[in-house]
DNA sequence: GTGAAAGCGCTAACAA
DNA sequence: TTGTTAGCGCTTTCAC
């Protein structure tokens, strides 16, 4: 009855017949030029209801030279540290008519590389999420002059725009509470090996040694799971400070340290990064540096916006952290170690 | 030097006339059409790396007729719940060769019509997680031919393809063990009132009263805060067993409790719902009910992938979960509530 | 096996 | 103010 013709989607010519118009007209009215006469617009109007036409996307890209979209390619889409960035900048991408395009690379640093090249190829403007690519790779899509962002990744030499987020700054703090706190040594569960991230956090730990403030590492991770596992470790190593890569890290190793029934802060300290919500709900609450995640994406988006816009900007931008004390840290113990 | 004109990007044309091949001949080789002469095609290839070419995506789109996209829209992006069932997406699309294109409609049901109608624009086919909006917005998508698939949200009557998670079995489950733990009643800590997910554990709740099993509600939210917030409540209801929406919400609650000095699960047994990674690593343990969000992501990918081959289904597809008994959950005590 | 050319649906000069 | 038309860059018949 109603269907009459299958496949064949109504184009702005059909509107533009039906409503007794041109398609220059019917294109102006889509795109709220106003120089056109308002009956007729109405008219125009009405007919795109009553054929219920819809633009094609595509050949809007097309003929505009660009797809209104903005691409994100993140090191793992199911890390949480991700979404808040993600949602900032998908506001901030509808903010402007865009529309964001997700990738995850798997922290793999080739699919980064080619995903990356393919996210350009589908949108006007893209932001790597603390990419792992070697700097070469990093510096050919940079020089492609396609509008791009990067986050948490210092590359020296390069002109990329980049948005950082000062964890080395947010490491020493944490170190210098712990020393405040009269802690001569801690034990630090480290994070994923390729990225700045973790590097800085290592930086910030060396730092602290000018202050007396001694540390170990151990081969961590960045998961809930990774600290669950890592934390005996610290235990047989006399830790009565242990500074974790993440927060997830610093909740797994709680949990395991409640396990063996070491008392967090009474016989161990313990400190998160990040400050993830959860963070504050356990028991005891963790003592972290709160990363402005949100921030991070909105200050992303908007650089990428201006750039689209024709902006050429390199300066990086610094994102500030702060320090969060709550229960999971205190002074040492006087003496006897958990365990060894 | 090298820069010789700006502005224009190599075209296939560009690099036909100097691969002294023509246009076609180019587009075989880009698409993988073997019927190519080898040396052709390889000369052909070595000039598109020469010439740095990139085909044009809005123009393969709007020649193809199809953009190689999938829309996801998810009433919040900074839920952990989508997240897993985002990356599965995701993967799913890249193993068909397929971005991703998301959107956030902030739990607003307007928005969520207005951004699908936007996301349908852009993409081959639309996945939309437990929508809000009303029944007569999803109907009219439905029918608009283009291939979709809904998550977490009955319709009846209506022909969509939605792939749902089980939750009322997931719930009575949770139920049955408080009940043959020897509870009479539970407090229930409720989600968002608009959603199915907290519907169906409503409804499962009225159930499990077939068994003897009473409960009362208290209204809350889906995020630890709430919990944490809404814990005090239930201590006044004299609960001795907790019935959470969901794992953030029975996280925060754990958080209070403790904060309350009531033990858990001694003087009150606490459940959560989702099977967050983070459960597992909560004091005590979490007893929960795993949802497989992964794999709710995958199916519905593949559920997509096959409409947009052609395939016609609407075959609703159920997603099982299991109950994680934990130590959160135990034996009522012999009597004296926490509090009152 | 290869090339010419007709679209794909829309935007934006350029005319009128 | 409105219409005509030339692209936008690629895919895909249809001849050769």
């Amino acid at each position: 009855m109603t269907t009459t013709n299958r496949k064949r989607r109504t184009t702005i010519g059909d509107v533009a017949r039906a409503a007794g118009a041109s398609i220059s007209t019917v294109s102006r009215v889509l795109n709220g030029v106003d120089s056109v006469d308002a009956a007729l617009a109405e008219r125009v109007r009405q007919t795109i209801v009553e054929l219920g036409y819809r633009p094609n996307a595509a050949a809007q890209g097309l003929a505009r030279g660009r797809s209104g979209t903005i691409g994100v390619l993140v090191p793992d889409l199911a890390n949480p540290y991700f979404h808040d960035m993600l949602k900032a900048l998908s506001d901030v991408a509808r903010g402007s008519g865009r529309r964001v395009l997700v990738m995850d690379s798997g922290e793999d640093p080739y699919e980064e590389r080619e995903l990356a090249d393919d996210l350009i190829r589908h949108s006007d403007g893209i932001l790597l999420c603390s990419p792992r690519m070697p700097r070469a790779d990093l510096a050919e899509l940079a020089h492609r002059g396609h509008p791009m962002v990067v986050t948490n990744r210092v590359v020296l030499g390069l002109e990329l725009h980049a948005i950082n987020v000062d964890f080395f700054r947010g490491m020493l703090a944490v170190c210098g509470h712990l020393a405040q706190l009269g802690h001569r040594e801690v034990v630090y569960l480290s994070g994923p090996e390729a990225s700045w991230a973790n590097a800085e956090r290592l930086r910030a730990l060396s730092a602290a040694e000018d202050f007396g403030l001694t540390f170990r590492t151990i081969p961590c991770g960045a998961t809930a799971e990774a600290g669950y596992e890592a934390a005996p470790a610290a235990l047989d190593l006399g830790a009565r400070a242990v500074v974790a890569y993440n927060d997830f890290v610093a909740l797994g190793a709680l949990a395991r340290f409640t396990d063996l029934g070491v008392r967090v802060p009474e016989e161990i300290s313990l400190t998160g990064f990040d400050g993830i919500g959860m963070a504050r709900y356990a028991s005891p609450a963790l003592t972290t540096v709160a990363v402005p995640r949100e921030l991070l994406g909105r200050l992303a988006g908007e650089a990428l916006v201006r750039q689209m816009q024709g902006a050429s900007e390199v300066e990086p931008e610094a994102v500030a952290v702060e320090l969060l004390v709550r229960g999971s840290t205190a002074a040492p113990m006087r003496r006897e170690p958990a365990s060894s």
